[in-house]
RNA sequence: CGGGGCGUAGCGUAGUGGCUAGCGCGCCUGCUUUGGGAGCAGGAGAUCGGGAGUUCGAAUCUCCCCGCCCCGACCA
């Protein structure tokens, strides 16, 4: 039982200054954290409390998933990242240190290495396959930016699994079976969620799917289709354009354009010249990159910028991109700025992609690769030839559900667990491998999956506070119930006590505010803030044999018998979500 | 890393060259009060982020450094 008399807590009454988001500003004020240094923070009891509900519930379905749980050290020598190429490619997000001898270590960011090792280590036969592990960790990373409290720190709270299996097939199974842990977990943590298609990115793998959190304060966009349920990250949203028949599209016609520097001064010479009806989606940009110092150029409709977060996700392989500067255009003579088209991107050695709305077939207006002059009619097959399609072309609340075609809805949201099929990367780098049925050598297949268990206290917290504080879901508050005695009479004290112990008999735990002298404004203004589901007062009702329940979230307020109180509690329980 | 803002007691803040750095919350003592952040009286608590400089005099002006927040870049 946490008795607010003893307990470790001070709540603000103030916002502190350096909270912005809900999540930080009311976990600071109702006493659950504070912070230390940028993106990293302690935990009071109430935090601690909650934490490990967060991190029991996760536990309780990987458990019963059949993962096997594992515990690695933060610190870890450079070794094994060193063979993965990650001692280098992490880069400055890595924290790193040394030890009094001078030898390299570093702060976990996320354990594939090590986990890939232990089994190596272990393990040597198919027979031994399929296998999960995880564990419950803090990891380490230097972000750039920390923000939003415990939404992203730099030391954190992860559950990260990762699944052995031979086959491609396996693979997959184990895929779905933590998918599968995974929406359990999340339902009963009572988080709402999509679970959103992703690029697998950096770590390389083919699927992969973020579980992401819809709130306001999150830091990831992503387009939901309201219809089919479509849900995808704008990174790995897909554009399906068909082709079109480009016959009976007039032939291609150069025309003088002078001083059209923009899309919208274009469209308006267009308008003027040829009687109307043009609008920017009409006309092509073409984009000049250099991808890993090669050019390229990117076209995409006039009405749309390149998306070069998008487009560097979906471009495999590549891995730095930046804008053409003066220089780049002064080696390429063949490009006149401001008026490029992909016709003649052959005899200027350019690489050709394309947005997938450039389709096929389609006919465009873009410059004519000299000086104040355009093209109209100039025909994606006819005229110019596209390399690959890539998807580089903003996406914008509005455009077409890939799969239903309705119009999609923009969203933004906190990441809470992200599965993927890693592959075998690192199984590679590092020789996991096991004999199969014919005493063959085969490389292990991997999945790895995370789930922000100190980001979903946070999380959890976006999605359920109100005006007055925090309201937590019944499985993750720091108690159940918050029993509130008021008055200065000892009965109501005692009462209070003999209810408070019922209820943890029956195994409802509690938090009673059994402190004297403070008066009943600061402790319901406490128990609203501190956010435990149900609040049981007692108090004035006394005088009529009565305490009063009082639901956090709703607050719905009944009065009920001192001797049926506890059996209120435990059937309105869980009614509560 | 670019842009913006900020740093004064545990928390929120006032003070833009001049007396002993002010106020609210919280904390301590006493009395009163007890259903919506109580009242009165008394009290403790501050290297004014750090360093250097300008000045008769610096929280206040200058320079350097450190830290924090927000937007962006970045982020398995």
């Amino acid at each position: 039982m946490l008795r607010m008399s003893t307990l470790f807590l001070r709540t603000l009454r103030d916002d502190p200054a350096d909270a912005e988001v809900p999540s930080h500003r009311l976990l600071v004020r109702a006493g659950y954290i504070r912070r230390i240094a940028a993106g990293i923070y302690s935990w009071l009891p109430l935090g601690v409390i909650t934490l490990r509900n967060i991190e029991n519930i996760v536990r309780d379905e990987m458990d019963k998933a059949g993962f096997q749980e594992v515990h690695f050290p933060a610190l870890l020598p450079r070794d094994a990242y060193e063979q993965t190429g990650r001692w280098t490619d992490y880069g400055p997000d890595l924290f790193r240190l040394q030890d009094r001898k001078g030898a390299d270590y570093l702060l976990g960011p996320t354990h594939e290495e090590m986990f890939t090792l232990m089994v190596k280590g272990e393990y040597s036969s198919y027979k031994d396959l399929p296998l999960s592990l995880y564990q419950i960790q803090t990891k380490y990373r230097d972000e750039a930016r920390p923000r939003s409290g415990i939404i992203r720190g730099r030391e954190f709270v992860m559950k990260d699994s990762y699944s052995f299996d031979v086959t491609d097939e396996g693979l997959v199974e184990s895929y779905m079976r933590h998918r599968a842990a995974y929406i359990s977990t999340f339902d009963r943590l009572r988080m709402k969620y999509n679970i959103v298609s992703a690029v697998s990115g950096a770590m390389g793998g083919s699927a992969s799917e973020e579980f992401l959190a819809p709130c306001e304060t999150g830091e990831d966009t992503y387009v939901l289709c309201e219809k089919c349920g479509y849900a995808a990250n704008v990174e790995a949203v897909t554009t399906v354009i068909a082709a079109s028949d480009p016959s009976g599209i007039a032939a291609l016609d150069v025309f003088d354009s002078p001083n059209t520097p923009t899309i919208d001064t274009l469209v308006e010479l267009l308008n003027a010249k040829f009687g109307g009806g043009y609008d920017g989606s009409m006309t092509l940009k073409n984009v000049m990159l250099m991808a890993d110092e090669k050019p390229i150029a990117v076209l995409v409709p006039g009405d749309r910028e390149v998306d070069l977060k998008r487009l560097q996700a979906n471009l495999a392989g590549v891995s730095e991109i930046r804008v053409f500067e003066d220089a780049d255009f002064a080696k390429f003579k063949g490009l006149v700025k401001g008026y490029i088209g992909p016709q003649d991107a052959k005899k200027s050695g350019v690489t050709v992609y394309a947005d997938p709305r450039i389709a096929p077939g389609t006919s465009w207006v873009t410059g004519a690769n000299a000086k104040d002059k355009h093209a109209r009619n100039v025909v994606n097959g006819r005229d110019f030839t596209v390399d690959h399609y890539v998807e580089a072309a903003q996406i914008r609340q509005g455009d077409a559900c890939p799969k239903c075609s309705t119009p999609v809805i923009i969203d933004r949201a906190i990441e809470i667990g992200h599965i993927f099929q890693l592959g075998r990367k690192y199984a590679e780098a590092l020789n996991l491998t096991v004999l199969d049925q014919n005493g063959k050598s085969q490389i292990v297949t991997m999945g790895s999956y995370g789930i922000g268990v100190s980001r979903a206290v946070a999380a959890i917290a976006e999605q359920s506070y109100d005006e007055i504080g925090l309201c937590w879901p019944v499985e993750v508050a720091p108690a159940k119930v918050h029993v509130v005695a008021t008055g200065k009479e000892d009965v109501v004290f005692e009462t209070a006590e003999k209810i408070a112990a019922d209820l943890e008999a029956r195994g409802i735990s509690v938090m009673l505010d059994d402190r004297r002298g403070t008066s009943p404004g600061v402790k319901f203004k406490d128990a609203e803030l501190i956010g435990i589901p149900v609040i049981l007062v007692v108090g004035k009702a006394l005088e009529q044999g009565n305490v009063e329940v009082r639901a956090r979230k709703s607050g719905e307020k009944s009065e009920v018998a001192v001797a049926a109180a506890v059996d209120a509690i435990a059937a309105l329980l869980p009614t509560l979500s």
